[in-house]
DNA sequence: TATATTATAGATACATATAATCCATAATAG
DNA sequence: CTATTATGGATTATATGTATCTATAATATA
């Protein structure tokens, strides 16, 4: 039950380029200041690349930058692109059903848990986390 | 950011020897029943019966019993003693301290998932889950 | 047009955690 | 005494997450 490492990275790199939302900043410069590995990097901005939550471009003075503001791009958004679909335990996806699914007692607990967590990634946004440490 | 198997054993255990809370019941029982293999079973018992939530008797006859009423064994319990401390992400951990941890953004978003999270499982007790599927 | 710079793509390797198995031992009811 | 049950630890297997590597495509600019 914890945050991926890979999620954190994205959500670091991503808070660092809402900081600078008009200047296109290549990998090396996130990879550098955000202590991530480059290569490593290079996967995940793809998928926030096809997420439509960055844009890319190639060659000289290219590199990334946010497609939309910082207040419309959403932590859940950050997370579906990186996890995919946000799930705490596998039974909650229809097509892998536990022989006790029709009566299991754990499942409104987690489902409980599910929509407060939802709640909370979605209604918080890249802008909000770089106000948290802002004075 | 998913509930483990091994959490999932324990509480499908748990919720069945709730549903017969003055029964001595033994490991092939449970294993059977909840369809856990039995020598994974036993180490996950052996878990419940150091915190205290079970306790076993050795010999013919012998097997687990809930050590408390089912509306006073938590979910927060038995995440505990199956996971450790409750935390969603490393950091949260004094000992791990990440050189961004002071003017971390995203800290304060897992803090609160996190207390939203113990809310629910501290709130929610054996009890709780079984009424869940009894009609 | 040539070159250096940048992202893209996919394959591969490595590490770590989770899940499962196995075997020997201790306790105890009958 | 014997069969039954839990305990304890070692070991193996599997899956997932993390990281690395190499080759390719795009493009600004000299």
């Amino acid at each position: 039950m914890q945050v991926s490492r890979t999620l954190d990275y994205a959500v670091r790199s991503l808070t660092f380029m809402g900081r600078r939302p008009v200047d296109m900043l290549n990998m090396k410069e996130i990879s550098d200041s955000q202590h991530i590995p480059l290569n490593y990097l290079a996967k995940i901005m793809r998928r926030l690349v096809e997420r439509g939550i960055l844009k890319s471009m190639v060659g000289p003075e290219g590199g990334y930058i946010l497609r939309r503001q910082p207040q419309e791009i959403s932590l859940k958004e950050i997370y579906e692109a990186i996890e995919g679909e946000f799930r705490i335990i596998d039974c909650m996806d229809k097509n892998k059903i536990c022989i006790f699914h029709d009566q299991c007692p754990q499942l409104p607990v987690w489902d409980k848990i599910k929509v407060a967590m939802l709640h909370i990634l979605e209604s918080t946004s890249i802008y909000d986390m770089i106000k948290n440490t802002e004075q």
